[in-house]
DNA sequence: TCCCATAATTGATAATAGTCAATTATTGGA
DNA sequence: TCCAATAATTGACTATTATCAATTATGGGA
């Protein structure tokens, strides 16, 4: 663990109001590695043995049934992912594969409950961490239930540019096929859904999509924080 | 409050390791409250104002959205609900609804917040309730992903089944129309289901359903406990 | 016990989404 | 720069799910 990434995992809302020797120790026993792109970091149904924090890269969680797959949902620097199957001490629902080369500070599950015990801010920022992942869970239930593909993309679209400063551009952040798995639809129909929305106020070029009419695809979008988060 | 309601709190996951002085001054300000069926306890985009603990009755989780409307979950007694939002200050995700007469202990978001600070075993449990709430999200995803409706319709007859000791026969514990809309589908595809179940292993009669071969329910619902649940 | 409001079922049809196969783009390495 | 592997798109077709309308069943009060 170099000084410049104990740094960056210190500015994580899971870390920064820590007390400095609860961190530190925490820092003391974490390690930092490289993994390759595509390689397997959590199987499901395995037991947590390290929180995992990533600090470059990028990784997805997925989750396999009866030869089924889906992305569940795609993990960027800097944040935390399985805090919940590291408090509950039971199997981890999702898998997790790194999509390409990353660097992964692995803090080792025991040390991290005897943290929480210790430090109340740890605990209570723990306590933060979970129920935003437990919201984030719930939206997107509530987008697969309440949208229909069509909608959910476009809803996807008009939240990645509000996340770059309602940018008229936007960059598609991963490969249609991992996007269109992460919405709950095949690539194919993805495929279509953006021509659809060719005639709701969007342009495509490969990876990039402009949005001409934003109001136009709003009203396919009918976005809503409940749903697509703030 | 009476003292036998506080004793089936206390029993609680969440309340059971907390120290007594906590508990006894959250029980001093906490109240309960009976309310007729039908009620509207909480509208989704309000802030929380109180953690809620169903004593008695059954409480609907459900979400809306551009005028479709879907139930997210059953919260049976005894057990709280929408710690999350108490935890985030933010606004809640989804509303609720009593789906009968209910008793319900309210306790002051504010005074939680003070109880989790003062006693790292609260914190430590309701992280514990935050992650179970978070997996319980994630495993319905998972299920509205990777199953259809009539494999998660046989996976929600084996799971009741399983949830009362292996009995042949289960109770629907709601209405047909509710539990549709919690397994992701309409009414009448509930309904056309359940016939197609029939020849798969199930008999049913009104609420009844009888397990009549269970190997071959399960052939179809493949039940995995990361998506149903232990 | 009967009645009636409501829930559940059924059939017909439409909308939505998935599959398969073929073709066209794209992109990362030699 | 080109080439090959992989991703994306397209078309035709199938499967799944939703909608609408009509009918039948159910169960809680008078």
């Amino acid at each position: 663990m170099h000084q410049d990434e104990k740094l960056r995992l210190r500015r994580l809302p899971l870390f920064r109001e820590m007390m400095t020797p609860t961190f530190d120790g925490l820092m003391e026993i974490a390690y930092a590695q490289t993994f390759p792109a595509q390689l397997e970091l959590i199987r499901q149904g395995e037991y947590a043995d390290f929180l995992h924090v990533i600090v470059e890269g990028s990784v997805e969680l997925h989750a396999m049934w009866n030869g089924r797959n889906t992305i569940m949902g795609i993990v960027n620097p800097v944040s935390t992912f399985i805090l919940a199957a590291c408090v509950c001490e039971e199997p981890y629902l999702m898998s997790a594969r790194t999509l390409e080369r990353s660097q992964i500070v692995l803090l080792p599950v025991a040390d991290v409950r005897v943290a929480l015990r210790q430090d109340p801010d740890f605990a209570m920022a723990a306590m933060r961490e979970l129920a935003n992942g437990y919201r984030t869970f719930v939206r997107h239930a509530k987008n697969l239930k309440l949208r229909n593909s069509t909608e959910r993309l476009a809803a996807y679209i008009l939240h990645q540019s509000r996340q770059n400063d309602d940018m008229d551009t936007v960059t598609l952040p991963v490969e249609k096929r991992l996007l269109a798995s992460h919405l709950g639809m095949t690539p194919e129909n993805l495929s279509r859904s953006m021509k659809a929305l060719q005639g709701h106020g969007i342009a495509v070029r490969a990876m990039r999509v402009k949005i001409a009419d934003r109001a136009r695809l709003a009203a396919v979008a009918v976005p809503d924080p409940l749903i697509d988060g703030p």
